[in-house]
DNA sequence: CTATCGTTGTAATATTATAACAATTCACAC
DNA sequence: GTGTGAATTGTTATAATATTACAACGATAG
């Protein structure tokens, strides 16, 4: 059992569940999940925390794989671009989604402690900035949430 | 006449009101406002746009100070956390605050195409995280909002 | 005066990310 | 089945961002 959001699950059909959908929709929209990328988003998911790209390659050479940055890099853009993953910014580094398949604005809860990362629930969520982006004409595109904070293990162990 | 929050308005005298309105605040909380600091507020003032620490450094290398990279990171770190200053996550560069004074969590609208920042009315955002948070029982220190999009100048260019 | 603490100078290095181009693979048309 | 083109992968090199560590300096409290 290991946590996710911060609580506890069985990872190993979460795993299993997630890379199936993702493998589903790779078929429907053409894209080609070869091994480096589904062995990448397989290594996100095995944690539920922000993964560096240098970490991700470093497995990824265990593997067998190259260990040129830029195999780590692809294969991350390719699994943002699809949406199996986001990046934090905060920490520059990666995580797998884990509300694959519904379109959304992720919000992320990030424990400065042990770095583990929660993608709040949407429907928890509230942000609004279309007023003050009208108000200056800008269009928005996309929106990075972040929080930075305590997860419940750092913050009973402080 | 130069944009703010992507409009136009007198540039020199929000420079100098900004810069004294810091060094009253350094006074108040007993912080040096040393001169690496305030022309490092200066120059960051003198663009709404995010400016790589690098950048910045370039700059203070000009003026004559050292230029390794400490100096500028240094500045920064002490301007961010003094509140004078803010950072772009999404672009990894730096940003002066412009709601000096008051207490608040930013939120910023970043134009992919000129790198122009806004720094959002806090009245017109709204943003609820709180009801994720305490759902897995995180606690929320500091939160990073950053949309990114077209600012009305470059969206009417294209 | 001088001990102390915060700031600055400097060198070295760590971490994150991309550019550029060659080699390979694979789907598909012919 | 073979050639063609597009996408993917391999590889080298390098750019961009950031930190560590320690020496030197300077203001100031005692």
């Amino acid at each position: 059992m290991i946590a996710i959001g911060f609580e506890h699950h069985d990872h190993a059909t979460c795993i299993e569940s997630t890379l199936r959908l993702a493998e589903d929709k790779c078929v429907q929209r053409g894209l080609k999940f070869t091994p480096v990328r589904r062995r990448s988003l397989e290594i996100l998911l095995r944690e539920h925390r922000a993964i560096g790209a240098y970490d991700l390659l470093a497995v990824l050479a265990d593997d067998g794989h190259s260990a040129q940055p830029p195999v780590a890099y692809r294969a991350l853009d390719f699994l943002v671009t699809a949406g199996f993953a986001h990046k934090i910014e905060r920490l520059n580094a990666y995580i797998a989604c884990c509300h694959l398949g519904s379109d959304h604005t992720p919000a992320f809860l990030i424990c400065r402690n042990c770095r583990a990362v929660c993608e709040a629930n949407a429907s928890q969520v509230e942000i609004r900035l279309d007023a003050a982006a009208q108000a200056v004409g800008f269009v928005i595109e996309r929106t990075v949430v972040e929080a930075e904070g305590l997860c419940p293990n750092c913050e009973n162990a402080a």
